[in-house]
DNA sequence: GACTTTACGTCAGGGTTGTTGACTTTCCAA
DNA sequence: TTGGAAAGTCAACAACCCTGACGTAAAGTC
């Protein structure tokens, strides 16, 4: 209000793109990409006695070894007992080795075994051909507007873990 | 290798942001943004005894009513035997009508009631906060980005059923 | 040292979502 | 008209996730 031509002129640029029917694509936009995007690991799972959960957990335990199990919990978002589960069958299948706290021994730290890694490295490599040919034919600079959405449509909590990640991995 | 310098430098440039790493944290965005977008409507549908397969199906017949029951489930990627079971319980609760079709008997016909109508706004209300506040964040460049990333990484099938919905809203 | 909290594991029970298999009704074509 | 294909329905089962409760071991606190 005290700043009228600013903010109405912002306003103004976004109320074009921010129509109910834009937003009703993007949400379909969404749901469908998603399925593409799980599918490829999906498929290499079934084969095994695996689902999605046991590929988000190898995924994260590769991503940041030697985790607790409290804190997957955090990056998953689902129960202990939906985790344990999961993580019991993947430490009897010899995929995931766990190994109880130095300092503190109330605590698990989570390691991929060698079978483990080859498993990851197969399910991501699926996973990345798609994203690599989605990211080829759209280009830098959409690739640049879809991880900077992506980030913005996250719970503040979420992103947090996922800069956290980041930072890791760089 | 017969035209070196052009593929080169096209390769070259994209390089820099398809590194595995990149890729990586891209498939972590995805799925950190995704349990945002479903977070909001899932809060809604627990409280009913509904949930995201509800969701979904009434999305979908409202965005195209009168669709028959084949169609929404080449839409969802389900059996019709899952479908069949949302929806038997949409109809029993008066949020979805049915009609056996006039041409060929053996389809039926979907539409929303009044009532479901109504649960469709809230939902998608709901969602809409979220992805509005996503994209005025982002700018309208990051959201063009966005959609045409998130289009080049559907199933062909998938994008095709997309763009028939995205010509049937607009 | 007693008490509380934290981290992890497990058992029991229930809900949604997905699958396969068997069935009816309707349409269509040989 | 007869037989196959398509659309939809019903039933039973498995996967996955959830809540709630309980147990154990270790850490932190008074």
């Amino acid at each position: 209000m005290a700043d009228g031509r600013g903010a109405s002129s912002y306003s103004g640029e976004n109320l074009l793109f921010l129509t109910d029917e834009q937003l009703r694509q993007a949400i379909e936009a969404m749901f469908f990409a998603y399925r593409g995007f799980t599918a490829d690991p999906d498929r290499i799972l079934v084969d095994m006695a695996y689902g999605r959960a046991h590929h988000r957990a190898i995924h994260f335990i590769n991503r940041a070894p030697g985790t607790t199990v409290n804190n997957l919990l955090g990056l998953l978002g689902v129960t202990k007992q939906s985790l344990n589960r999961v993580l019991r069958t993947l430490i009897a299948d010899g995929l995931v080795k766990s190994q109880v706290g130095k300092t503190d021994k109330r605590e698990r730290h989570l390691y991929l075994t060698e079978a483990g890694r080859a498993l990851e490295q197969t399910l991501s490599d699926a996973q990345r051909v798609r994203m690599r040919g989605a990211f080829r034919d759209a280009g830098p600079e959409a690739v640049a507007g879809f991880r900077t959405v992506l980030e913005a449509m996250m719970d503040p909590e979420m992103r947090h873990s996922y800069t956290k990640l980041k930072e890791n991995g760089a």
